[in-house]
DNA sequence: CGAATTCTATGATCTGGATCATAGCAAAGC
DNA sequence: GCTTTGCTATGATCCAGATCATAGAATTCG
């Protein structure tokens, strides 16, 4: 699905990049040169000290700037990475010469930015009782067994919620009988009959 | 910037298409046929009820679409519609034989994802005095005068707040000296001396 | 295997922002 | 011009969820 799609790159020059925790990849303003792709380690991208984005492994940093001459927020790493940096003319070239690719590559960004506005969508919603129904209802059908692969905790702060407050949510929802939980990290959402 | 694009698909068959209000244009699981572009109204897509994006005149409905074989949420006219339909096929053919174009179309999606990312950002940020001060960061740098083009209710809900906590929000940073307010809707970030 | 770390879980307290209420002002409509 | 509607603004109250605290379960690691 939201496959990492650095095999496509597999064709383009590239040369890996270590870079110590704190250290800066680039800064906001310098010439747009290369995409990079996070191997290991994070990334964090920042514009005038407000974090926009936390790039993790396997995903890419700079992707807009492949279409802009100059990088436009900072880039520093959160820890110790390792990176592979593509020159961004060689990947225009690239996306150019092999139509497939590209084609992949606009499909890759139209799924990034649909799940960034599905979670922005969830995390506007009030209550905690909501944001989380509705995090699960768009993770998987009624009456089918959500199994969510990663920690709570961390699915708590992707909706705005310390994990207390959502393990408080998760269990009062069981008890409503809105949710059944047949392990830690599975779940399934009953029908409600009165609507 | 983040440019109406419709003029690219200038060149592909296309149809009006009016929608009353409340109308379904596709539901998750049909087959994926268009792309539209909203010229009037707006637009609901949701998943199982739970609302994923709003999109508005000026902007396109199923872009993800159509990389997929069939729809994955459901399209409903929130307000009554005027759109324009662009069958999938044509606009993939359209963007293979146009390379500079599916080019712009790929750099137009690294935009709207990376701009959703950024609002998540903020959003998750704990505070009304944090999520403010993080929003018009980004938008402006330090001791420029921003201009918020819409109205600061619209804003407040954006970034997660009642526009009541944003008022009082903007009035606290501006007596705590962080914040000019040149006008109702300008703004200056004050930079502080101790760090 | 046992120790350390992380995740899951729940209880008690406290606060920031939601909610309700009211009003001045600006823009749009007639 | 006057009226209506929507935006900006601020005050009072209240509660959902943050914060602090504690602990059992699960996972990782030496």
């Amino acid at each position: 699905m939201a496959a990492d799609w650095k095999p496509l790159l597999a064709g383009i020059t590239s040369q890996h990049l270590d870079l110590a925790a704190g250290k800066r990849l680039f800064k906001a303003g310098a010439e747009a040169r290369s995409l990079f792709h996070v191997e290991q380690g994070s990334i964090t991208l920042s514009r005038h000290g407000v974090v926009l984005h936390r790039v993790e492994a396997g995903a890419l940093v700079a992707e807009t700037s492949l279409f802009a001459p100059r990088y436009d927020c900072d880039a520093v790493a959160e820890s110790d990475c390792h990176l592979e940096e593509f020159p961004k003319a060689a990947v225009l070239l690239h996306l150019s010469a092999h139509p497939q690719i590209a084609l992949a590559f606009t499909a890759f960004l139209a799924r990034q930015a649909r799940l960034a506005r599905g979670l922005l969508e969830v995390i506007r919603l009030k209550g905690a009782r909501e944001r989380t129904m509705a995090y699960l209802t768009v993770k998987g059908a009624a009456d089918a067994v959500i199994t969510l692969d990663r920690p709570l905790m961390e699915v708590a702060s992707r909706i705005g919620l310390t994990h207390e407050a959502f393990y408080r949510t998760l269990k009062v929802l069981e008890t409503e009988g809105r949710l059944a939980r047949p392990g830690k990290r599975s779940f399934r959402l009953i029908t409600q009959d009165g609507q």
